[in-house]
DNA sequence: ATTACGCTCAAGGGATATCATGGGCACACA
DNA sequence: TGTGTGCCCATGATATCCCTTGAGCGTAAT
């Protein structure tokens, strides 16, 4: 298994303290040493996590731009600026920090949700409207499609 | 970890201090010899700061002039001529002086971020909307684009 | 089939280390 | 004799480490 998938809600502790699922962990073990990196995604209230692996690709992507444009800029102040660096305690749980809940929203738990290269971090109740939401646009999108389906679907 | 990332706001005391953050502190102790070179930011208000090694970026971008262009010359005065060095105390303080503040309008607290190569010294409240400014222009382009996305949160 | 054991994992708590911040003191330079 | 600078230590808040608890689950034994 080398992907995140799947999702799960765990709770944070008095202490700040939350588990990262098991999985994830085993998953993350894989792709990348000890630390992990976390971003506060464009446009929706979650936090994208990753191992080292995550910042490697956006930093590949800056390369592509002229490093004094303000596009490059722009994605730098991005991925380093509002990004951070997460530890792992023995235990497997990381301390959500003031950081991470200005921007999710999130209280006393968290909603883990896998996206295949990296998962993502939500307040639970966001996540689940969030999750409709994407569930709504999808099957609306295939039904104004004439031509082959986008995805899914009986064939 | 070998840059520069996340952000924090510390505060300057009444001596005129104020702490590095020491997660920048170690960044700095593996790349470069103590040394610290802040220079004031071409375009916004913030200070670029980091090893002797922040020259060989500004440098890279002269050595893209005619070297006769007045450009190029412009270049040189503003990064040789127009930095400052910076002293780590023994707590990993630095003493914020006049040309630190002129240039960025800082006054009690000093927000720190990381831009990988380097980290930009802010006053808070403009770090802020510059922040808020850089993602809208991201969030902009990535709903210009037709093709796969520059970089952001949902892949 | 049902009970008992053992494993994994989320979650709680106490002790300790790290870090930002404040202040004292001495030395220099003006 | 002040003012700025460097060096040292004190303190409180937070993060980190280590150990414990208890729920869930599969497996094995009765």
């Amino acid at each position: 298994m080398d992907r995140y998938l799947s999702n799960a809600v765990n709770r944070i502790d008095q202490k700040g303290r939350v588990s990262v699922p098991a999985h994830f962990r085993a998953v993350l073990a894989k792709r990348s040493e000890g630390d992990l990196y976390a971003l506060r995604a464009l446009d929706i209230p979650a936090l994208d996590v990753g191992g080292l692996d995550l910042l490697d690709r956006y930093e590949a992507r800056i390369a592509r731009e002229d490093p004094f444009a303000q596009a490059a800029d722009d994605m730098s102040f991005f991925c380093h600026g509002d990004g951070a660096f997460l530890k792992l305690d023995g235990d497997g749980r990381i301390t959500v920090t003031d950081f991470m809940r200005e921007h999710t929203g999130i209280g006393t738990e968290v909603a883990f949700v896998g996206r295949g290269q990296f998962f993502q971090m939500w307040e639970p109740a966001r996540f689940h409207a969030y999750r409709e939401e994407a569930r709504a646009r999808l099957s609306r999108s295939r039904r104004n499609q004439v031509g082959p389906r986008p995805l899914g679907g009986t064939e």
